[in-house]
Parts: C-alpha cells; structure tokens; sequence
DNA sequence: TCACTCTGAGTGAACGTTCACATCGTTTCG
DNA sequence: CGAAACGATGTGAACGTTCACTCAGAGTGA
C-alpha cells in the first residue's frame, strides 16, 4: 500500500553522518543534544543537517525507545462547543513539550468505544485523555489497567483507579445557579437535563438536585429531558412549565437547551427574567446575542485541557501510573447577563 | 523518557508465532490477510492472537512499509466554528479506513505555520489536510513538494501544483447573498469582512464584490472590516452605517459578525428585515435563535472533509501525487429565516 | 518417470533509530 | 611517572515488523 513517493526519500541519520564525516551515533547525540560532542563536531553535523534538511525518523526512534511522543485524544463528540478548546488546549500544552495529538471520536457502536481505544493503543501512544466519554467506570478501570500508559478523563468526575479525572467543581457551579436564582427572588427551580451520555450528565444532575434540596427545601425539583438542541430544550421547557407552572427558574444543562427554555418562556408570554429566569451551561459567545443575554456557568476547557496533558506527562516523567483515582476539580464561574 | 510501563508489555508477533507454533513471517501473513497460509495454521494463529491480545505494532510497520496509515489535520484554528465538524468528517472517514488522524494547530509564529507543518512530517503522516492556512499558496506549494505526500487544503481556492483543494463555490454563494437581496428588494449592499488572514478571506471578499457589481451595478460597495466576533461586527457594522447611511443590506462574512450587525442595526433604531436585511455566513446553529433569526450561507463541512480525506486517500491509491491543482468545488446553500 | 507448477511455510535482511558498551587519547592527581 | 578519570567518538545489537527469497512437498501432464 502507498509507498512513499519516489524521488523525495527523506534523508536518514547515515547521510547525515556521511556528510559530516562522523558516526551516526554521533549524529544521534547532537540531535538528542547528548552533552559529550565536541562542539566543532557538533556544529559540523548541525550543518550537515540544515543543508540535507534531515528530520528524524520518529517511528524509528520510537520503537527503540518505547515512547512516541503522542498522545491520544478520544472525544465522545467532536461537533461538542467544548471540543474546539479542549482539543486546542491539549494540542498548544502538547507542541511545547514536542508532543503530537492523536484525535479520534469514540464510537459508541464499536463495543461502547473501547474497540477504538484498543485500536488508539496499536498506535503507540504515551497517553490517553478521555473527553469525557461515555464509557462506565468499570469499563474504564479495565482499560486503563490495560493500556499501560496514564489515562486522564476531562469533563467528568469520576474516581477510577489508576485514573485522573479532571473535572468543573459540579456542586459548586450548581449552588452558584440555586443561589442566583435565589437572589433574584426565584424559589422554584426547574431543571431541564440532558438525556444524551447518562455517564455524563449525572453528576450535573446530582449536584443541582443537592443545591435545589439544600438552598430552597424543594426535595425532588420538576425535571424534564432532551437531546442537547435548541428545538428539544425548548420542547422540554415547554412541557416543563405546562406540568409545573409555579417554575419560576428554569436551568438548562447546557447553553442550548437553556436558549430552547429562553424561546418557550417567550412563547407562553412569559417575561424574562422578570417572570422567569434562565440559566445555562458552557458560556458560549452565543448566549450574549440570545434574548435576553443567556446568564451561564463557564469553565475553563481550556485550561482544563492544559491540565489534562500535564497530568499525562507528570504520570510520565513519575513513571508512576497509579494515582488513587486523582480527581482535579475546576471552580466554574457564573457569567451573570440578563436572563438571570 | 518515560520508558513503557513494566508489566505491561504487550506481546509481539514472536509471542504469538511461538504459541501458535509457526514463523513470525506466517503470523504476519495471517495478519495482513496474505492468501497463502492453510486454513489450519490460519485458525491456530488466529486463537493465539486473541488469547494473547496481540496487536501489530504500527511503528514497526511503519518502519518497513514507510506508510504510517495516519494523516495529518492542520488546522488554523481549532476554536473555528467549522473545526469540530471537519475533524469529526475526516476522522469518521479515516477511521473506515484504518487510518488515524494527527491534529496539530497552525502556530503563526512559527514561521508561518510552516515549521509546524515539517515538524507534522517527521511523524511520517501519509498526507496531510490543510484547514484552512493562512499560508501564502507559494509557502503551501513548497510544502508541498519538500513534504513527499499528498496534500489537501479545505476551505480554500486554491489552484496550486499537487495541491487538491476543496472549497465552497464562494462565486454562487455571493450570487445566493446579493439574488436574496434583491428578492426582498434590498439593493444597497455593505460588507462586513474579516480582517484576520486575508489569504483565507480573500476568495469571498472578491466573489462578493463580483456579486454585487454583476447584479446592482454598484462597482465598489461599502465595506468594513473587523476581527470576527460579535462585539466588532458590531462596530464594524455601525461604523458602516454611519457612513453609509444609504445600506439597506448588510452582509457578514460569518455569522458571527453577521450577529454583531444585528445588535448594531437595532441599536440604530433599524427594524430587520423591513429597513436593513442581514445574512451571514456558516449557518451557525445559534443563528436561529438571533432576534431576528438569521438567514445564512451554510456548507457541508463534514461532506467536504469526507472528501478530503477520499482525495487524499486516492492520491495515495493512485501513487500520483501530481494532480494540477485540482478545485473541488462544493454548492452551499441559503438557509433562509427571518433576517434577509 | 521427469520436469513443471503450485502451495504452504521458513530465513535473512532491512527499515532508521538509540542503547550499552568499547576504544583511544588526554588530562589530573597522588 | 603511573594509574585513574574523563572526554570524544565508534561499534554491534536491538526494537517489531515486512519483503524478497528460498525450500520442501504435493499435484499435474506428457
């Protein structure tokens, strides 16, 4: 299959040497920037390799060596609003240390994901970060056991041996939103979830329903699901307020279905933020073009990534896999607009 | 560095040829499905295989075949609207193939993006997918040539030597934008263009002039320019009106900036769409939950990077890289709402 | 029966690196 | 002055595959 092009073979680290009159060990020194070289020599090879434009073979140096300087990315859902920042996140971290991504969306038809894990692993890679995928924990324990390299999971809180899990502060972010719609004077707060990923959204779920039960007494908030479109959030929203029509505060568990919940509350009349408040998650640019401006919890993906991929590389350079099922926690922000 | 962790090692071909009692060579061939292995030793080395979890070694391969069966997806910027969409298509297709996508981010910094893209090559990528570039054609062109693989460019028209590139028919969308224009008898254009990579934008800004020129006659319609999020289509906008006052219809080169004019306009006390109608680019979700909902250019990402990776894949079959700067050219469409 | 083809399997080399070790000359120090 | 230490370089093997050969045996046809 697709031999490399004629006529345009890479040079190898021999006519590196060749050129330099040296030893290709040599040469591999001044590439690895190994101190023991004279520095005439040195510079007399580093010439050698700018002018025959040398670059070396790293499939070669990675199976004597054992390390790819890869890491593997696996993304549940790449059109997610999160993925863009989290993938540039791990990529920027990545280049700085020489690192390269490898990105691949999980399929959750092939045995739940885990067949392309397994695939991810043939590759060779150093470490595997997990966005957030919707695999059990079970299935990630046994992975991680199996893959011999660090594995880190972002988005999702979950204390898997063996396991980093870098995640936003969900209880946090929940009392934040309870306690808003507090002071704004809403006490009945209605939740529309996410009905995609169960392994995702639960602990959002969790936590809101704990903030709900703490700060107002109401035990089993009115709750109502939807794939995470502005069409289902706003279908949710609508039978939501239907059955519960004392809501006067509506969270939605992302951006989009809170913008759903805007377009319904102005459908039943309602005045916003005035009758209802909304509040959603993520904090997307496009929530201060909503109307009203989306109020929204934001995290740091960004940032959140960077973690991840030293995590990854801490494990690494520790050599140490096994971290009792660290959990990194991010402390989200409210971005207070005008829905809430 | 990092040396792989023990315990873990993962059996090689020698492993399964000793269980399954044969040559690493028979085991090969019953891996790549060579057609010369009776059907008992296939099955015995097949057992082997599963009991043992081998799976090939893809450096090792890589090594003597020089096909790593993994592309290359440079990306400008991975927070781009279109970025998660395009991934997602060339991973789904690359997948299907066997192959594995490594995603790296242009740094402009470097060179240009042109250090990180042969640094890309080092990994041995069998191709590589530009998304979109802000290089100049002349730098992609020597990529091109020093990179020894084929190589696609996404969202740009581009004709340069051995380079396949995949657009939108910017030519028909300008033609979509003005046409809808006039339907709603709207015949002053101003354009609201991107300032950022002028390589990139450059196709549109020209298709659109050629546009409005061809249908209304008007030869250098009003233009202003500003980084493409909302706050500075926004000003972009007001800064256009202010001059302009004469524009009954406003064009954005993303919906984004399409966003920020509609805040301007309803800023100046314009109604939308009976004084001023606007339209976008990109069809962004969230479009439809602008006030007024936003009528847009939408393109297929994924199909074209479906194609992208299909050219590159062919390119690859085919062993001619040199196809003269063949256009694939893709027809978006007009998503019409309630803004234009 | 002999030469031939076909089938199934094995052997040595090669891919481009790095690692562990060996070599050799020069300096250091008691 | 001799041994030890060090500094600069070279050598052979190894990493895990696949490729181009080779080889033995069985079947085929004149």
């Amino acid at each position: 299959m697709a031999k490399r092009q004629k006529g345009t073979d890479r040079p190898t680290i021999i006519d590196v040497a060749d050129m330099a009159d040296v030893s290709r060990q040599t040469v591999s020194r001044v590439v690895l920037d190994h101190p023991r070289v004279a520095d005439a020599t040195r510079t007399r090879v580093k010439e050698a390799i700018d002018t025959l434009g040398y670059r070396p073979n790293r499939m070669a140096r990675a199976l004597v060596t054992k390390s790819t300087l890869t890491f593997g990315f696996a993304a549940v859902d790449m059109r997610d609003l999160h993925f863009g920042d989290t993938c540039a996140g791990m990529q920027v971290a990545a280049r700085e240390h020489g690192y390269y991504l490898v990105v691949t969306e999980l399929d959750f038809d092939d045995e739940g994901g885990i067949g392309t894990l397994e695939t991810l692993l043939t590759l060779g890679v150093d470490g595997v970060a997990l966005f957030p995928s919707f695999l059990s924990d079970a299935d990630i324990e046994t992975f991680a056991a199996a893959s011999g390299c660090p594995v880190v999971i972002i988005g999702r809180q979950s204390k898997i041996p063996n396991v980093v899990s870098i995640a936003m502060d969900e209880s946090s972010a929940a009392e934040m939103v309870v306690d808003r719609f507090l002071e704004i004077g809403k006490h009945h707060v209605g939740i529309l979830m996410n009905e995609m990923y169960p392994e995702i959204v639960h602990d959002r779920f969790v936590a809101l329903q704990q903030a709900v039960e703490d700060r107002t007494g109401v035990v089993k908030p009115p709750v109502a699901a939807g794939f995470p479109k502005i069409s289902e959030g706003r279908e949710a929203a609508m039978r939501l307020l239907e059955e519960h029509p004392h809501v006067d505060a509506l969270v939605g568990f992302n951006d989009t279905m809170a913008m759903g919940a805007l377009l319904a509350c102005r459908d039943l009349g309602l005045r916003i933020p005035q009758d209802i408040a909304v509040i959603g998650y993520d904090g997307i640019p496009f929530g201060s073009i909503a109307n009203p401006p989306l109020t929204s919890i934001v995290q740091d993906s960004i940032g959140m990534a960077d973690a991840a991929f030293r995590s990854l590389l801490s494990c690494l350079e520790k050599g140490t896999p096994a971290h009792e099922g660290e959990v990194d926690v991010w402390t989200p922000e409210l971005l207070i607009r005008e829905s809430a």
